[in-house]
Formats: C-alpha cells, structure tokens, sequence
DNA sequence: ATAATTACTTACATAAAGTAACTAACTAAA
DNA sequence: TTTAGTTAGTTACTTTATGTAAGTAATTAT
C-alpha cells in the first residue's frame, strides 16, 4: 500500500549500514588509517568483498584511498569527514552492547 | 593473523544491525506496536523474510509477539526494553542522514 | 459453499557473499 | 636469471541469503 512514509535519507543511511561489513569497517577506521591487508585479517572479511565494500566508500565520499609508492606499495585507507561523522552511531552501538548484551 | 582485537559485545551488535532490514523493523517499532502485514507493506520486506527477522528479533529479546485473538486475528509486534535501547542509535543515524545525504 | 482477511509457510529463482587460486608490479635472495 | 616474497587486488566457482509468488489454516461474512 504505502511504500514508504519513511524519510528516503535516513533508508539510505540504514541500507548503508545494513551492509553486511560496512559497519566494522567504517569501526576499525575510526582508529586510523588501515591497509588492505590489516582490514582483512583483523575482520575475517573476505578480499573479494572487502575490496567491493572499499570501493562503494570512496564513490560514496566516505572512505579516502591513498597510495604511498613505496616498496612494496602501500596503499592507506582512512575517513573523509563524512565518514568520520558516522562515530556516534558507532558509539551507540557500542554503548548498547555493553548494557545489553551477555558477556560471553 | 589477529582474529578480531574487536570487542565480541559490540561485532554481535553490529552483526544485528548489519542484517538487512533489522534496523528498519525496529526503527518502525519505535513509533509503536505493528501488525506483521503493515511492517510488510510499509517498508517493501518479503513476507519470508519478515517473518525470519521478527523470529530472530523475539528470540534475541527484542522484539515482543503479542497475540490478539479477535477476527481476524490480531498479531502485534512491539520493542521489550532491549529494543527501545536501540533508538539512540536510530537518532544518530537519522541525524548523520540529516547532515550529510543529499535530498534527492 | 464461496469469498475475504490475517499471518504465515513453501518451493523455486536470483542476488550476495565466501573460498581459493591467480595476476601485476616490484624487490630480494640463490 | 630464475625463484620466492610482498601487497593489493581480481576471477571463477560454490554456498548462503533474499525475493517472488503461490499455498495453508483459522476464522467470519455473504
């Protein structure tokens, strides 16, 4: 019937976020500019979506892609001020979590 | 080669919240108790998926299933406390969407 | 008896994600 | 100068998640 009475910005935000890994990537931004490689092992994200994920950011302006031609190649990502602008949502999860979710 | 430095409380979380559509069904429960075909109709779920989604969210103590034996029968869902925690995140993520998604 | 309503479930199709091997560009070692 | 190692991916293929559309069960109205 009504598709919809919800603010389209606000779904856009939340499909955002209800990307299976954006959410932990955008977190583990939070604290810095990462590798390819830090973000992989330190999540158990695949490359193959990692790499998706990554590349939807930087077109979405949230995430910043650097590369530093050094030996091997390194390549940093980090957050623009948009997705800098994402931690108190970040901090809210964590908050709720840790009042309502068991500790094992 | 580090498995996760990230908190277990806040990756079950943020895994919730990944899932998609979650945060929409809660987001409408925050205006109140829906019946299972409103939330269907109003924010564009499968039926098959819904009813997954507010399995999960009861199971996780989130969501509350109340039956209402009149005719036809009346199902409400609604937020236990657990679930009306969450909408400090919901308020962020709408103020985030507010500020930095454009209008169309 | 037939149709209508709500709240689902089921079977099947398509889309998204996981896995593992491969590539490209470069350097260091044998 | 071949071989191996590193990073940042990509590709082909498999498994899982979601969408679609039809079906079910319980009840009442016509």
């Amino acid at each position: 019937m009504d598709q919809s009475l919800i603010c389209p910005r606000f779904e856009k935000a939340m499909s955002l976020m209800s990307q299976r890994w954006t959410g932990l990537v955008i977190y583990q931004l939070l604290t810095g500019p990462k590798r390819f490689c830090t973000l992989e092992s330190s999540m158990g994200i695949s490359g193959r979506v990692l790499s998706e994920r990554l590349k939807d950011l930087e077109t979405q302006g949230i995430v910043k892609r650097e590369v530093y031609p050094e030996t091997p190649v390194r390549i940093e990502y980090s957050l623009t001020d948009k997705g800098l602008a994402l931690e108190p949502i970040m901090k809210e999860i964590e908050k709720w979590s840790q009042t309502w979710l068991p500790v094992e």
